[in-house]
DNA sequence: GGTATCCATGGAAGCGGTTTCACGAACTGC
DNA sequence: GCAGTTCGTGAAACCGCTTCCATGGATACC
């Protein structure tokens, strides 16, 4: 490879070395398919040569599309579910993304005024697509970017669900397979510790309980609530003790909750799994780091992120952009904390 | 506000809007001082009337900057001690760049193909500046990069940390406060359940035990290691146990080997703390969560992520890029894993 | 053989900004 | 009052690529 000089090499330089005009070079880079045998190899010959990279501002330009795909992330500290999985569904986003040559540019407002700058640059076009991880108080970010044709996916179910396209996991399934799981246990007396009742995912966890206990004819009825975290399912579980002390089986709705209601169980000298089963929901590292290994539902999220890239990338471009919605299964986790001792 | 058109507005309708010329308007917005009060007020009044936003395709390429910053993330899986960190790591480095008005496009190559294009990418001038969160093994591209002007800060010491400039934790530091911590509370025989050995930061910490168990005259051999994960924790924990069984405390080089550790103590009967201590590091999620409590290490990430952003800021633009480099001290999050008992 | 069709190609006009340069008006200093 | 600055401004030349359009040679058809 000859000296690649310090500046990037142009089309132009290209198209002068393979012998040709900008014009048909460029053919060559769209792959275009109006081009001799001939000509293409000229062309790629001389770009591998001189090091070409196509310069992506000037392509922007031009073409009038960005290649590029904004992804909205909370603000942390929320205590969104998000935040854990956060990584990972990134990764999934960007796996897909650059399988079809489309950057990623992230972002994460922190003050209104971000919010405020960050609609601005959306909307200004600057991007082929947007990828929002949670809803932003800015309601007036879908309609705008609608009416300039920009594509955007949700990840999560939005509050107006029916107007928009979004990739969901289906957290109602995940309850009732949590709780299907511990019924088939044998369990009985099963109590549900749920997330914060403003969270629609929460709700629908809850849901997901309430039905697979009515099914089996079970009381439903051993429900306390928690913020999320540990202290919130500690708290919880002493509660729910206090009401009822003969529960045989909690399903709690996030990892956190479910390894404080376990310290609960076991200050008051319950063993798990053999006196109550404990299950939880994330399958985050903390489920394989309690005493013993926590049994969770298993969010796709990975796939998640690359149907919400799959979707995005579908959508762009295209005239006609009927939202199109995605639910996806997860999956139980099973360890040790709810299958009864060997 | 006037209808804002499907299609945003231009400089040109903007300055024509204002009486002004494309040039004038275009200094408004770059905040050149060479402009009458009255035009920068007529161009501003324009420019909200129209919702104008700078198209950047256009900017990058007149201007020759590309006003963002690539962030390149470790591949997963490979078991890397940044995963859990990660998203704090980026909220402080987007918190950072965009203050300074600085896109963040985010790369986490997959494939040796995707590292391929990467580096194509990043030398073809697409960013200002890139941040490398790992030592991806296309050892090639500091230099390349290097001989570009594209200033690179590494997170996290490089291997051939002389030349390139990076901000890193402290790990050694960081090993010597979470062994003096146990000593400080009467520990006498403080194991340390190290790393791999192949990891710099796993080193650093051995070595910070090391120091801080000379100093106070102990014996600091107890040591064995274990791969970052619970498993890993609770095998070393074995082993360790069978060599010396009258340990009085542990200090682990992970918040999950520490959790594996204190499961190994307390299968055997070991009470935590009040006869084994047990401190981790990274201070996780996994930390709050098990039981008791675990101490651990605290990594400043946002801190680092902010500090990276900051120095590829700094360094942009600038023509001597002579490498600058920063160590952030950790500091420690005490809980009841550490604590004799009341 | 002549005309209609096809196709690879190059010329040239943008895309929407930034920045150099020249110019006139308004200052300054003596 | 005149030369020398200073300052705000607009015209115009780019930045590097895409794409429309015209062209001309080769092929197809009757």
């Amino acid at each position: 490879m000859e000296a690649v000089s310090r500046t990037a090499a142009t089309l132009d330089q290209v198209a002068r070395a393979a012998g040709v005009s900008r014009a048909t070079a460029s053919r060559v880079f769209s792959g275009n398919l109006r081009v001799s045998e001939e000509a293409r190899r000229a062309v790629e010959s001389a770009a591998t040569r001189l090091g070409y990279v196509a310069n992506s501002a000037a392509r922007s330009l031009a073409a009038g599309r960005s290649e590029s795909v904004g992804v909205v992330v909370p603000e942390p500290g929320s205590g969104h579910f998000l935040d854990p999985l956060l990584s990972r569904l990134l990764r999934g986003i960007g796996e897909e993304l650059s399988a079809s040559g489309l950057q990623m540019v992230l972002f994460s407002p922190q003050s209104p005024a971000d919010v405020q700058r960050l609609e601005q640059y959306l909307v200004g076009g600057h991007v082929d697509a947007v990828l929002m991880l949670a809803l932003h108080e800015s309601d007036t970010l879908p309609a705008r970017l609608h009416a300039r044709g920009i594509p955007m996916v949700f990840g999560g179910r939005p509050p107006q669900s029916q107007e928009v396209s979004f990739v969901d996991v289906d957290n109602h399934a995940g309850g009732r397979a949590a709780t299907e799981h511990l019924i088939k246990q044998g369990r009985r007396r099963i109590a549900h510790i749920a997330g914060p009742d403003h969270s629609a995912a929460a709700r629908a966890r809850l849901a997901g309980f309430r039905e697979a206990m009515w099914s089996a004819g079970l009381r439903s009825d051993f429900v306390d609530y928690g913020d999320l975290d540990r202290d919130g399912g500690e708290l919880a579980m002493g509660r729910l003790l206090a009401t009822a002390d003969d529960i045989d089986a909690v399903f709690a709705a996030s990892d956190a909750m479910a390894a404080g209601a376990m310290w609960a169980l076991q200050v008051l000298g319950r063993r798990v799994p053999d006196d109550v089963a404990v299950i939880g929901f994330d399958d985050s590292p903390i489920a394989s780091a309690t005493r013993p290994p926590l049994s969770s539902v298993r969010q796709p999220v990975e796939d998640m992120g690359r149907e919400m890239a799959k979707l995005a990338v579908s959508l762009s471009g295209v005239r006609d952009q009927s939202p199109r919605q995605m639910v996806l299964s997860p999956e139980l986790s099973v360890r040790e904390s709810t299958v009864a001792s060997r």
